[in-house]
DNA sequence: CTGAAAGCGCTTACAG
DNA sequence: CTGAAAGCGCTTACAG
C-alpha cells in the first residue's frame, strides 16, 4: 500500500496536523521539524491522497471539459489551450465527448457533479434550453468557449461570428468579387450557420450587391459537405468568381470540387475559408481564411474559470479578435 | 449544499447504511424501504460524491491518458476511441498533454497517483527508461497505445510498424516502381522512425533493389517537413519514380513540394503516405495510404486496462491489423 | 431486513 | 510550536 500521512507521521515523530501543515505550507513548526517532516515524505516516497483533501477541502482541483467531438481540428486547439491553461494552474481536465448528442450531454452533467469538478467549460455546442438550465444549476462555475447561449447569463469566450463573416466576404468584395457564393454550414446552428450567413448578407448589402438564395449552398461543416455543396453551387450561383465557405473543412471540399472539373483556383475562381486550422496550409493552393484564435479562446476561458474559483473574479464574456490569413487561393479582380 | 447520504437517510427515515445498500443495488431491505429511499433520492437530486466513494473503495473509477499531443489528428483519433471505451464502462478519463516532454511526464505521473486514478494509458510516446520505470512502479495497471517499450513488460496494442512500412512500400513495387525515395521521420523515434525504415529496406531487398542512402530524407512526421525532405529527394535521389512517407502530413507536404516543381501525381511520382487520417482524403489527389486503426486501438487500449482493473484479467500486448487504403496517388508502371 | 460504528486519508479549529 | 479530535461523505463488516 501506499504510505499515507500517518505514515509520515509516525516515521518523523509527529503528528498527522504538522505533517498536514508542512506538506501545505502553513505556519506553525519549527525549521527542524520541517526538514525532518520533508525528509521523511522523500524517504517513504509520499503522496497526498487527492480524493481524501478534496472530500474535505470541496475542492478537487479537477475541471470538467465537454466537447461535441475530439477529433475534429478545431475542437483539438481549443482542447490543447484548456489543458495548457489548466496544468500551470495544476488542474487536471476530464474530458467528456457529447458527440453532439443531448442525452450525452446531460449524462456527463451529472458525472462530473458526482465527480465534484470544480466547474465546466463547453466547447461549441448549440446549447438546448434544459441543457443549459441544467448548466446553470450546477452550481459550480461554467465558461462557454466558442459558443454562447442567448438570452442567458453564461459567460463565453468567443469570436464574433457574424462580424467575422462580414469580414471574410468584405475581404472578397474589395478584391473586386461581386458574385459571391457561401457555402455555409448547417443553417439551424445558432452559432457558427445562422450568424455567418447574416455577416455574408450585410457585406453584400452594404456594397449594394443582391444575390438570391442560389448563392448559398449548405452544408454540415465537414469536407465531404464542402464537395457537394460546392457541386450544387457551380449548378446554381451563375457567373460566380468567389465563395465563402463557413470552416476550412469545406473549402478543402470546394477545392476538390473545383479541382475535378478543371476550374482553376484562384484563377477561375477564388475562396475563402473559415477557422484557420491546420488543413488550410496544406491545402494546395494554401487557403486563405478567416482565422480564429482557438488556442488562444481555450486558454483564456480556462483562465476565467480558475481566476473565478480561486479568486471570486467575476467572469467577464469575452469577445476575441479575429484576422485575415491570407495565403493563395484569393485573387484580385480587376474589372471594378 | 448539495444534499449528502445523511439527508436521503433521515428524510426516508432508514439509516445511511440502507440507503446506500440500495444506492449499490446490494440486497438487504424491502421493495418497500427501496422504493422510499428512490423516492427521497430523486426528490432531493441527490448524487453520491465520488470522492468519498473512491476514498473508501480505493477506486476513482478515472483513468489517466498521456499524450504526447492533444492538436494531432492521429493521437486525437485515438483519444476519442479510448474516451468513448471509457464513457461505456462508467469511466471518466484525465487527459495530460505531455507536449512529449519527459518533465512534464514525470510530472503528471505524480498528479494521476494523486488523484488515484485505476490505471493509465500512454499514447504513442517514446518512452525513456526513467519513465518506464516510474510507470511500473506507479503498481497500477498501464496499457501503451500506438508504442511499446522494448524489453519491458508493459503490455501494448499497436500495429507492426515494420510489417506495415514494408507492405507500403510492397505495395509500390508490386506496381512496378523500383526506384523508391522514403520520407522518414524522426530517426531516432524507437516506433514510429527506426523501424519503418527497417520495413521499407526489407521490401526492397527482398526485391533485389539496392537503393543508396540518398533516397531516404528526414523529416519529423510534419507537413512542413514533409516539403523539405521531398525537396531534398527531388535532389539526391535519381529517376525516382515513387516515395513512401511515414505519415500522411509529410505526404501531404511532398504533394505541395511536387506540385510547386510542376511533377504531376501519379503520372510523374507516385505516392504512398502512412496513418490514415483525415487529410488523406482532403488532399489533391486522395492519398493513397497505409491504414491504422487508430480508433480501434484506442478502444481496445482502454478496454484492456477496464477488464484488468474490474476482473483482474491479464493485459496481452495485441498488435492489431494494418491495411492499405487505395485512393489516386499510386500509378501502375508498366514497364517491367 | 436494518442500524451503529469504524474507517478511508486528509484538514482544521481548538486547546495548550 | 504542537497534538487530539472532529468531520468531510461515503462503505462495510458486525450485531441484532
Amino acid at each position: 500500500m501506499n504510505p499515507t500521512i500517518k505514515d509520515v507521521a509516525r516515521e518523523a515523530g509527529v503528528s498527522v496536523a504538522t505533517v498536514s501543515r508542512v506538506l501545505n505550507n502553513l505556519p506553525g513548526y519549527t525549521e527542524e521539524t520541517r526538514r525532518r517532516v520533508l525528509k521523511v515524505i522523500k524517504e517513504l516516497g509520499y503522496q497526498p491522497n487527492a480524493l481524501a483533501r478534496g472530500l474535505v477541502c470541496k475542492r478537487s482541483h479537477t475541471i470538467g471539459i465537454l466537447m461535441p467531438s475530439l477529433s475534429s481540428m478545431v475542437t483539438s486547439e481549443m482542447l490543447k489551450g484548456i489543458e495548457r491553461q489548466a496544468h500551470n494552474n495544476e488542474k487536471s481536465v476530464i474530458v467528456c465527448n457529447t458527440d453532439n448528442d443531448g442525452i450525452r450531454t446531460l449524462e456527463y452533467l451529472d458525472v462530473l457533479k458526482e465527480k465534484q469538478v470544480d466547474g465546466i467549460i463547453v466547447v461549441s455546442a448549440n446549447l438546448t434550453p434544459v441543457q443549459y438550465r441544467k448548466l446553470v444549476q450546477f452550481k459550480k462555475p461554467v465558461v462557454l468557449v466558442s459558443t454562447c447561449y442567448a438570452g442567458g447569463t453564461l459567460p463565453y469566450v468567443k469570436v464574433d461570428d457574424e462580424a467575422a463573416a462580414y469580414d471574410a466576404t468584405l475581404y472578397l468584395l474589395k478584391k473586386g468579387h461581386r458574385r459571391i457564393g457561401m457555402l455555409s454550414g448547417t443553417k439551424e446552428d445558432r452559432i457558427a450557420g445562422f450568424p455567418r450567413i447574416q455577416g455574408y448578407k450585410r457585406a453584400l448589402a452594404e456594397y449594394g450587391v443582391t444575390l438570391g438564395e442560389e448563392f448559398i449552398a449548405y452544408g454540415d461543416f465537414t469536407f465531404r459537405s464542402g464537395i457537394k455543396a460546392m457541386a450544387q453551387l457551380l449548378e446554381t450561383a451563375s457567373g460566380m468568381t468567389a465563395v465563402f465557405a463557413a470552416s476550412d473543412e469545406m473549402a478543402a471540399g470546394a477545392l476538390v470540387c473545383a479541382y475535378k472539373r478543371g476550374i482553376k483556383v484562384p484563377d477561375d475562381l477564388s475562396i475563402i475559408g473559415y477557422d484557420n486550422t491546420q488543413i488550410a496550409e496544406m491545402t494546395i493552393p494554401p487557403l486563405t481564411t478567416l482565422s480564429q484564435p482557438f488556442y488562444h479562446m481555450g486558454e483564456l476561458g480556462m483562465m476565467m474559470l480558475i481566476d473565478n474559483i480561486e479568486q471570486g473574479k467575476k467572469m467577464e464574456s469575452r469577445i476575441l479578435p479575429h484576422t485575415i490569413q491570407e495565403r493563395e487561393t484569393v485573387k484580385e479582380l480587376f474589372q471594378k
